[in-house]
DNA sequence: GTGAAAGCGCTAACAT
DNA sequence: ATGTTAGCGCTTTCAC
């Protein structure tokens, strides 16, 4: 920077000016300091910026998993916006574990940055005290609560199971099996789902609870299961995500069972082949990319200092009824 | 630093001695600085850090997409070894724009990163320029070329498409169609399959050229579009994701064409559902974690003071023959 | 509109 | 084993 200065006949600070904030430099002084970048090849070291301003410009994402597109697709959005306000993204995955989350938290804190975006609203204690002490805006998304570290974005767990049994309820369906994958989020929906249809007289709710990663493969397994098992007419599958109900879809036109007649199912995320399966998958929307924008606006509102806005942001989810249920 | 220094009764250099490399320091001294870290709740600044250091300990990585399972699980592994081993991750989407690459990179570098993974071994001229005059080790990933910016990890996009081409005429499919995502990796591999196809004396091939994401259902879509201009016997798909191959099977089954009699299919990725589709899909298996792994092996060797390590590092495929050709 | 000086919180080099 | 000194490359504050 000095030595652009140089060459512009400035001084560093003038340099400094002419690239942070090119208003308050002469056009004439602008324009000779910015020949003077494209002559030297100058890259602005944004790491000594950071700690001259204490502002890093730098936002902590941390998803329980890249590569599920729940997270991902969020993300995708949240850092879209993120980036357009000319922050970048520092990424961790925490595989759904609250000790790898809370070392990720603290490696991120290290680095100063101006925001951090959290999925799910729970942390380890020591996490939760990082946080606070951090004094920087927190998201939490995914989840809605009513004591969040700062603020969060999500949708009820419960309630979206809930309107899925409702409306398995209301179809007529008497029997009903959920298949969970691993992970927390999925399991307070099954248990919700099952709640509700007991509750309602038509019990018990039959459990398949699979591995962590929801695939094709093991719905179609599971079904093969409920099927050796016995399938009552009637029944209803309740799946924690799309993919193991498509694999009941496909297992179940291998077998030669209708659907939904002889079995009925219910995805969740409505991913982007629930309308293209045979027959369309009835299934829980959340709107991801909302999610992930209103996690992003969340946080710019409170850069520009309306902290009190919003602390829970409800975006909902909608039952999207389709051919499978 | 120095609160926590006065607290136990050494200097600031003490404290930041334990932390770094506590080896250097006394045993009883070690033991007040991190009473005495706990007792202030003191987070590390790595920013100062990186600066005084010229470390930071970060990874800039940047990816066409983070929705797409390709990159987001080589991404996933790339990762984890890099965590592993003390870096943390700067994320940037790019889209499959070299424009949005050049910008993306010219923001990392000013954040000082040890090091930088892109996707693709095509950038523009200025993106090359800035990432010499970084002088940090540079992996180009899902690509292989002669004259890496510094290394690269992938394998031959083209060598296989034409495997997919030798298997397909080793098979006695005479015509061939190819239904393609609109990205530039798709692209050469679906020029090199059409090409192998019609040296064989086997052509023209049909190409089918859809949007940027690959979805089931333009993969339905497209085998509809064939049928109505009239499917001719001995057909073979070759798709430029499981995705597509995927909705060709759905299609195949609602119109009751049996595969691959009546039409055959080849995937490309050996995704999680490749095996429960179908009938199980054939399909070019890449292994995405290795391609992740090798690509941060790569980075900590050059970290290690090994620049001259393998440049290029072909990664490989594999055909893997199922029941849809 | 521009410059001089101070300092962000660490690490590196050297000294003890 | 521990301390002293000097900076890393910027931004901030204050002066002109």
């Amino acid at each position: 920077m000095a030595e652009v200065g140089r060459l512009a006949g400035v001084s560093q600070v003038t340099v400094s000016r002419a690239l942070s904030s090119p208003e308050k430099v002469s056009p004439e002084t602008l324009r000779r300091i910015r020949d003077a970048v494209n002559q030297t090849g100058y890259v602005p070291n944004a790491v000594a910026g950071a700690l001259a301003s204490s502002r890093s410009k730098l936002i902590a994402a941390l998803v329980p998993s890249i590569t599920n597109i729940f997270y991902s697709s969020s993300l995708q959005a949240f850092s879209d916006i993120m980036r357009e306000q000319g922050y970048q993204i520092m990424l961790s995955e925490t595989g759904f574990d609250p000790e790898r989350e809370e070392a990720a938290i603290a490696a991120h804190l290290s680095r100063r940055p101006d925001a951090i975006m959290l999925t799910g609203v729970r942390h380890s204690a020591a996490a939760r005290r990082m946080l606070l002490n951090a004094g920087i805006p927190v998201v939490e998304v995914w989840d809605l609560t009513e004591t969040p570290v700062d603020c969060c974005v999500g949708f009820s767990q419960g309630a979206a199971a809930e309107a899925a049994a409702d409306l398995a309820l209301a179809s007529g369906y008497r029997h009903a099996v959920t298949v969970t994958a691993g992970n927390e989020r999925a399991q307070r929906r099954r248990d919700a789902f099952a709640a509700r249809f007991e509750t309602a007289g038509h019990g018990p709710v039959e459990r398949i609870d699979l591995g962590p990663s929801a695939t094709l493969g093991l719905g179609r397994e599971a079904l093969a299961q409920l099927v050796e098992r016995g399938l009552r007419p009637g029944t209803v599958v309740f799946c924690s995500s799309d993919q193991f109900a498509h694999g009941i879809l496909v297992e179940a036109a291998a077998r030669g069972l209708a659907v939904p007649k002889d079995v009925a199912v219910i995805g969740f995320g409505d991913q982007d082949f629930a309308t293209a399966t045979e027959p369309a998958l009835t299934t829980i929307r959340i709107d991801r990319q909302a999610l992930g924008q209103a996690a992003a606006t969340a946080l710019i509102q409170r850069f520009a200092g309306f902290p009190g806005l919003d602390p829970v942001h409800d975006v909902g989810f909608e039952l999207v009824r389709r051919g499978s249920a």
